[in-house]
DNA sequence: GGCTACACTGACACCGTTGTCACCCGGTCC
DNA sequence: GGACCGGGTGACAACGGTGTCAGTGTAGCC
């Protein structure tokens, strides 16, 4: 006790040798248990967990990299966005499950042109166990192909096209568009306006086609001047919509591709002195805190970013332990949330 | 060349060692090189840069971690937000600096009740060098406690008490509050309500406290049923507007504690059938998207949060690299950004 | 009873850095 | 000319784990 009296600063973790000492066993015993390897007897098993538990042990993560050469941490490529519910619920779900698995989470905020140089050096400097891709980012060939190149696994999120060399998660865009559009078709309307999405993203020509096929079932024609680009941020949606207005026919109800641009569209309208749902219906996509913030609150499309980005997590995870050695795709449905941007034309 | 015809699988890191042969040194003095230490000749430290470069040598942080006993990563604390862009803002501004300095960012999004103890177990299961806190959870004395004990560094940003035992960085609450009142009174206003924010958060009561300044300079009265709870999201500040307006008296003015309560003070008025400005002039803070998504779009005061929370990590990083022993406390000015919500009373 | 198989355990090298310390060397000082 | 100094450098031992492999004990089998 008396030499403890001194130099007692920093309690000093306690290493594996300390656990091992204190439950009578070798370092590597210790380990084995931490590690839930197999071929510990039960009784022995339990005297290191009670000495852990004493010493309040925790791994050094540094000597387990450096020893295991792997990092229990996995990165998170997103790009700088202008939907930060988005982002902050893709961050959400993919670090409830790296919390729950004990694993670190690195983010990788990628500027503009994320040259896959700038991926490979992210590796090698941080050696993470593996990635979480979103879209757009995630998409391009010259990422995926490095990381595939450099056998770190991956997982995509909500990838434009499904490459079956590798595995994905995303929302039924198409589903989406499609019931977003089949609603205005029942309350009556004949002339939908529809504003793409950055065309970057897979996302935006799903839905896009989704809304396509849904006039196409109903035997409609498609009028091209109806629809228009967009890039997913509110500027360009209500530049858009002002396009929409000028045109000699203007379309009574207006899809937009998110919620962001949905809020644009309705901006505009006020702009324009446009009565909002009675002349003009609009939808956004994506459920976001904005389309309970726009007046009138939009109807949109839910898709459940949470669960997806937890289950990509938990995809990419089970990749790096090698519980799963096929690549797959997961589909999450959506669903149609109906407010009150939209309405029968003239009412 | 023969031999590198054969498993050549993984491109197999350059390690230390690589780089001394090459470079004809020591490996001592190759980490002497890449830890920028005094005492290496010009000549020396040339060529292992040169040969740093031909290997495209990044050094391995783990082994690094642990024979050096940092990690070359910081943590952030944050609380599960509403304000989403408030939170994204922060991590671009602190990921910035981490870039530039060569650390890694380790998230710790902290739940509602996070106990001290989650906070020590972070830190011995990451074993990070410091750590940027955000308000309201940076505030907490255990959580500060807990840190200081264990000597980890930290800098808060925006903490409710400016506590000098610490670094911290934030906006000047006071005087946008106050400068949001001014600029109401100026319009002619006499009666303004005030929605309060999240008690947690010292923002919340430094903003009143300018408005209370600004109404006190001018000599005018305070009306206690004007000053209303909220906790700095949509809903609160909805419900709080519906309060005012329910009153014998109502405001012709209300400043919202931040812009998304005053989205629901806007989206209250057009439920009341109350039209804006004209019969009501709304006034956010922080600027965040949502001031402009409204219709009219918000005037509300801009803080500097990605500066803010680059200034934080660079404070934390000077700190870590023992480069700075005294504590600061760094104010950043904010500025009134006058939008269509408000106007003159009637007007 | 002897042999094999297998469950369990530990000794020890090694992962790729940094810290410590000793050493070399040329210049300065008395 | 010897003692001293300090810049520049390298040898070597950590750091705290994991991988490999050999050893031990016990059960199963002929």
């Amino acid at each position: 006790m008396k030499e403890a009296t001194k130099g007692e600063r920093r309690p000093a973790r306690a290493t594996i040798r300390d656990v091992a000492r204190c439950a009578g066993v070798s370092i590597k015993t210790v380990s084995r248990v931490i590690n839930r390897e197999a071929n510990v007897r039960a009784a022995t098993r339990e005297r290191v967990m009670e000495a852990v538990q004493e010493l309040q042990y925790e791994p050094n993560p540094a000597a387990r990299g450096l020893a295991g050469r792997r990092t229990f941490s996995i990165g998170l490529l997103y790009e700088n966005p202008h939907e930060f519910s988005y982002v902050q619920q893709i961050l959400d779900g993919v670090f409830g499950v790296c919390q729950a698995h004990g694993y670190a989470l690195l983010l990788r905020p990628s500027s503009e042109e994320p040259a896959a140089d700038d991926m490979v050096r992210f590796l090698t400097q941080t050696r993470v166990d593996g990635m979480v891709l979103t879209a757009p980012v995630g998409d391009r060939p010259d990422i995926t192909d490095a990381l595939a190149e450099r056998q770190v696994p991956f997982v995509q999120i909500s990838p434009g096209i499904t490459d079956t060399r590798w595995t994905s998660v995303g929302p039924d865009d198409f589903a989406g568009g499609r019931a977003l559009t089949e609603h205005l078709l029942d309350l009556g309307h004949a002339r939908i306006g529809f504003i793409k999405g950055d065309p970057r993203h897979g996302a935006a020509s799903a839905r896009l086609a989704g809304h396509l096929r849904a006039l196409g079932d109903r035997g409609m024609a498609v009028d091209e001047s109806l629809i228009v680009p967009g890039l997913f941020d509110f500027e360009s949606g209500k530049e858009a919509a002002h396009g929409l207005f000028r045109l000699a026919h203007p379309p009574t109800a207006i899809v937009a591709g998110n919620d962001d641009m949905a809020a644009g569209v309705i901006v505009a309208a006020r702009e324009a002195g446009i009565d909002l749902p009675a002349d003009l219906s609009v939808a956004g996509f994506d459920d976001s805190p904005t389309a309970l913030h726009t007046w009138p609150p939009l109807t949109t499309v839910r898709q459940p970013i949470v669960e997806i980005a937890s289950q990509a997590a938990e995809l990419l995870l089970e990749w790096i332990r090698g519980e799963r050695d096929v690549h797959v795709r997961k589909t999450f449905d959506c669903r149609l949330v109906v407010r009150r941007s939209t309405s029968a034309p003239g009412a």
